[in-house]
RNA sequence: CGGGAUGUAGCGCAGCUUGGUAGCGCACUUCGUUCGGGACGAAGGGGCCGCAGGUUCGAAUCCUGUCAUCCCGACCA
């Protein structure tokens, strides 16, 4: 391809809306371009690096003996209420774009295909026989994210990946998803990428175990905990580890405290000479039950450590048994709305009565209690004492009658000791989440209906799972964890182009004449070859070959005239010098050992 | 959804306080010089100043509304 018909526009200043390196160089470097927040055109470089990610995954996937389809984006509403996710996924976080055809029909514009293609693999796979089975496929997936950023990072439109498993028994699911592990860490090795795999939280998706794929990289917007000998790594949403010790506080009678202004852990402790481990915080959430039901949750947990939502929303689930859209802190206003005489905000303790609650005008009329082990653990603690100003020191949980349910719910943080291994400590990296893998079990199986006839001749739900990339999202993050200040500096096997020819003078007839004869003999090498013919001064073109970052440069200048030109290496920005002849060989020799085809 | 900010040429920005019909840099076009790390000179083209109302003889500028975009937050009461 010559540059000069390539519509290669690149910018000089930095887009004033990006924030993080790799949307600005995406941007700079004519890859992308957003059409409206959260919703990129992708331009012809671009489209090549993710036709390239695409091939890999698709001859990692077939390997794996996974089938290749392709599903609607548009579905009835009608799947989704069968799969109790239509709630969910409209009103809560309202993470589904949804719409009405003429005839009044509900639909949505899929940001998953569980539904599609379980209710598919229930018609058309009958018996045990034709089990197992995966089928996958690339598209473009739709989100109405609340936040889009960082381009394509969390867009609503983005591509993705997403594979399904069928299975006649949860054994075999387990094998699949061993191979998709494997399959994954090929591919993004593959790909030139540094990932860490972690435990993961199942989320919106559900199902029993998941593991993420983390691109290592400081914008990342995941928080993982990795311990510090590898064996163990998680995201934040789901580690667990052992908190730090508390400080105990010595056994006294109950007493009442007069703490004015005193309604913060911080401050508490500086005007009682206290150290928040001797605390009991209680945190008042409100959660949105997804059959509308709007549940007040108290949650005790010891001052010094922080409350994990993702962990609460979960044992919030299992105490009731019904999904949780969300979990909110409660506000004064909201207090009001409910025609509640105010709280004592600041002064709660774990036995708030569950008469502020009378008369609540929507919400469940009592508390649901939890407490993680660092509160149920403290032997004499300091607490809140259910009236303004006032806090109780000297307190037990018999002193206070009835315990909560103790269940983890605290987050753990960098500094905390492994489970594993209490020598080990956590620690902390940021991470791009590329790729997500689940063992779903019966979930969708068992609300759709899809069955199959096992060996015993009688009907069964399917054990499934489910298995994610982003591409898209995938292409950035390699542009994150590869780049320095002059630009990109893509992989080998993801680049749009492997090498690009940069004729420093075109009006040269030497320079024109070797650089089109060694840029036609590029392309009989089978190398896919750039030839930089613009009628711009040498500056620019090298600088523009820095920002699209294309990993090999072949520069033909001053030294045509001997038959020689430099050969660069974009990544480590080593020249050689060689005739043309030698350097069509090096690199090709240098292409085929890197480019990290299936072995 | 809450808070903050910003909308002026393809990109980056000034002008707005103190109203008088729009400017700078990059990019684009033409000519000349230059030609290995984003050249120089000259001459050009391109803007319902986000949109809608209002105030005014006159609005990019003042007022009201609205839309859009970006940032922070949406657990520590």
């Amino acid at each position: 391809m010559r540059v000069s018909r390539l519509m290669l526009v690149t910018l000089r200043d930095v887009p004033a809306d990006a924030e993080i390196a790799s949307h600005q160089l995406l941007l700079r470097g004519g890859y992308i371009r957003r059409v409206t927040s959260g919703i990129y055109a992708y331009l012809p470089l671009m489209w090549r690096v993710l036709r390239k990610i695409t091939a890999i995954v698709q001859e990692e996937m077939d390997a794996t003996g996974a089938l290749e389809t392709l599903l609607p984006q548009l579905q009835p509403a009608e799947l989704w209420r069968r799969s109790g996710r239509w709630q969910g996924y409209t009103a809560g976080e309202g993470l589904m774009f949804h719409l009405e055809d003429r005839q009044g029909r509900e639909l949505g514009l899929g940001p998953t295909h569980e539904e599609v293609i379980t209710s598919l693999a229930g018609d058309l796979l009958r018996s045990y026989r034709q089990l197992p089975v995966t089928l996958y496929q690339i598209q473009s997936k739709f989100r109405d994210e609340i936040r889009p950023r960082f381009g394509l990072m969390r867009g609503r439109e983005f591509i993705m990946k997403d594979a399904y498993s069928f299975h006649a028994c949860e054994a075999d699911l387990a094998m699949t998803y061993r191979a998709m592990d494997e399959a994954y860490q090929r591919i993004f090795s593959r790909c030139g990428l540094e990932t860490v795999a972690v435990e993961a939280d199942s989320g919106a998706i559900g199902g029993a175990s998941s593991q993420e794929f983390m691109v290592t990289a400081d914008a990342g917007e995941d928080l993982i905990l990795i311990s510090g000998d590898g064996l163990y790594a998680a995201n934040q949403e789901k580690a667990v580890s052992h908190p730090p010790k508390a400080i105990p506080l010595p056994a006294s009678k109950a007493a009442l405290l007069d703490t004015p202004e005193q309604g913060t852990i911080e401050t508490l402790c500086t005007a009682q000479g206290l150290v928040p481990s001797q605390v009991v915080k209680v945190l008042v959430m409100l959660a949105r039950i997804e059959d509308g039901e709007l549940q007040p949750v108290l949650v005790s947990i010891r001052g010094d450590q922080q409350l994990n939502e993702v962990k609460l929303i979960n044992a919030l689930s299992r105490e009731l048994n019904k999904g949780v859209l969300d979990v909110a802190p409660i506000s004064a206003d909201q207090i009001t709305a409910q025609k509640l005489e105010a709280w004592p905000f600041g002064s709660m303790g774990p036995d708030l009565d569950d008469a502020l609650l009378s008369g609540a005008r929507s919400w469940t009329r009592h508390f649901l209690r939890l407490a993680d082990p660092t509160a149920t653990e403290l032997n004499c603690f300091v607490c809140g004492a259910n009236q303004n100003n006032q806090h109780r020191i000297g307190m037990t949980w018999s002193k206070l009658g009835e315990v909560p349910k103790s269940v983890d719910l605290r987050k753990s943080q960098a500094g905390d000791r492994c489970i594993h291994d209490s020598s080990q400590i956590l620690e902390e990296r940021r991470g791009i989440e590329v790729g997500h893998i689940f063992q779903l079990g019966r979930k969708y199986s068992e609300a759709l209906e899809a069955c199959f006839t096992n060996d015993k001749g009688t009907q069964e739900p399917f054990w499934m799972g489910c298995y994610g990339i982003g591409i898209s999202r995938l292409a950035q993050a390699a542009v994150e964890q590869h780049h320095d200040e002059a630009g990109m500096n893509w992989p080998l096997a993801i680049a749009p182009f492997e090498v690009i020819v940069v004729v420093a003078n075109i009006q040269d007839e030497v320079q024109q004449k070797l650089a089109e004869q060694l840029y036609s003999e590029l392309q009989a090498a089978d190398i896919e070859a750039l030839l930089d013919d613009r009628t711009e001064r040498a500056g620019v073109k090298f600088k523009d070959a820095d920002l699209i970052g294309i990993p090999w440069r072949i520069v033909v200048g001053r030294d045509a005239a001997k038959g020689q030109v430099e050969l660069i290496q974009r990544s480590s920005r080593k020249v050689q010098i060689l005739s043309a002849k030698q350097a069509l060989t090096a690199l090709v020799k240098e292409i085929a050992a890197n480019q990290n085809k299936r072995v």
